[in-house]
DNA sequence: CCGGATCCTTGTCGATACTG
DNA sequence: CAGTATCGACAAGGATCCGG
C-alpha cells in the first residue's frame, strides 16, 4: 500500500513537507517508537508509556495512523476487549526515521537514554 | 557546543523525545529543511518559502533554534537591515534527519516532489 | 480491567494589521 | 526588512466517566 499526493490535499508537494503532515506532530513518533523500538500494540501500552500521553490524544492519533495505513487494529484473540495495533510495511520503513533522529540526538545532547537501553515495558505494568 | 540533557528539563531523558522537543513542531524542520537544502538565511526566505508560515510563528522558531544552538543569527553586512540565520554543525548533522523523513516518503507517498528537484529559491521572490 | 468518549480549561496556532 | 500586537479559532492536556 501507498498513499498518494493527489487524495490527500497536503499543503505543498514537497517530500518533507508531505511526510511531515502525517508524522511530524508532538505525539505521532512517540507512539511509533513504543511501537518499532518496544513491541508496544495496545491501547494501554501507549497510554502508559514513558511521556504519559492523554487518552483522548492517543486514541486521536492511532486513529489517524491506522487511516494513513502505516498501523493496523486487529482484535487480540486471547482477549476480545484489547485491540493490537500493529505497524505495516509502511510503518516499520520509519525506523530509519526515528534512527536518524535518535543518532542525531544522541551527538548532540549530552545526558539522554539511548532506545536500546530502554526496557520493552515500563515498570509499573503488567 | 552541544546541549545538556540536565539543563533542559525535557519531559523524558528518551533520546527521541528530548530531540522532539527541539525539532518535532510542524515547522521547525521545514525552516531548517529550507536552510540545508535551499540554503535560505533570511527572514523574508523563510516567511515566502512554499509553506507559507505566518511571520509571528516564524520569528518564534528561529528564536528558538538560535537559542538551542542550531542556527546562529548575524547582521549582513551588505544590508544592515537584514539578519543572515545560519546552521551550525548540530544544524548542518540534521540533514540526516531530513534524509531520512525523505526517504520515507519518497518509497511511501505517490506524486511528492524531491528537494533536489525544488529550485533553490521560488520564483516571486528577489 | 480495557478502550475509549466527554467535559472543560489552558495553550498554541495562524491570519492580519501594524511598527521601527 | 524584520519583526510585534492582537485576536479568534482550534488543539492540547487533564480529569473523569462509561459501556463492554
Amino acid at each position: 500500500m501507498q498513499l498518494n499526493f493527489d487524495k490527500e490535499n497536503f499543503r505543498s508537494r514537497c517530500s518533507v513537507s508531505c511526510a511531515l503532515e502525517i508524522i511530524g506532530d508532538k505525539w505521532t513518533l512517540l507512539i511509533l517508537r513504543d511501537s518499532i523500538y518496544r513491541g508496544y500494540t495496545t491501547f494501554s501500552q501507549f497510554r502508559n508509556s514513558t511521556e504519559k500521553i492523554a487518552s483522548n490524544i492517543l486514541a486521536n492519533r492511532l486513529d489517524k495512523l491506522v487511516a494513513k495505513g502505516i498501523l493496523t487494529k486487529t482484535q487480540n484473540e486471547q482477549n476480545l476487549l484489547v485491540f493490537d495495533y500493529e505497524l505495516t510495511k509502511m510503518g516499520k520503513e520509519l525506523k530509519l526515521v526515528i534512527e536518524a533522529i535518535e543518532n542525531w540526538s544522541i551527538s548532540n545532547i549530552k545526558g539522554v537514554n539511548k532506545l536500546k537501553d530502554i526496557p520493552k515495558f515500563d515498570k509499573q505494568r503488567n
